[in-house]
DNA sequence: AGCTTGACCGACC
DNA sequence: TGGTCGGCCAAGC
């Protein structure tokens, strides 16, 4: 197959689109969730088509701020009630694999 | 075909 | 907390 790169981006996307509000997914998750691809190449797909979806809940491992949007995104996270710790969100309690609502 | 770049990640110090 | 390093994978030149 051809392996269309905006199939890919359509599933990353879709996955991006389905992040609970007050919740995040790393690159990595979403590209392991997926069952294809890298992170890189998730970070790719949201710095080209990443406009139309909640892209503050997509970030780094680490917990970091996308650089550059560090403003608006902080200010999605204090709307969603997303769990912060000093500058970075709280991956312990907000990252989302992708499973259904756990039951806390 | 080789090298560089990128919204990455984990290990290490 | 932050910097470096190697590994990662696709795209561009």
């Amino acid at each position: 197959m051809h392996g269309d790169p905006t199939e890919f981006a359509e599933r990353v996307l879709d996955v991006v689109e389905r992040i609970p509000p007050g919740r995040v997914m790393t690159y990595g998750d979403i590209a392991e969730f997926l069952g294809e691809g890298g992170p890189r190449q998730v970070g790719r797909v949201m710095a080209l088509w990443g406009g139309g979806v909640p892209w503050w809940r997509v970030i780094r491992a680490d917990g970091s701020f996308l650089p550059g949007h560090e403003q608006r995104a902080l200010k999605h996270y204090r709307a969603e009630g997303t769990p912060l710790r000093d500058t970075r969100v709280d991956m312990r309690l907000a990252r989302w694999t992708g499973e259904p609502a756990e039951a806390d």
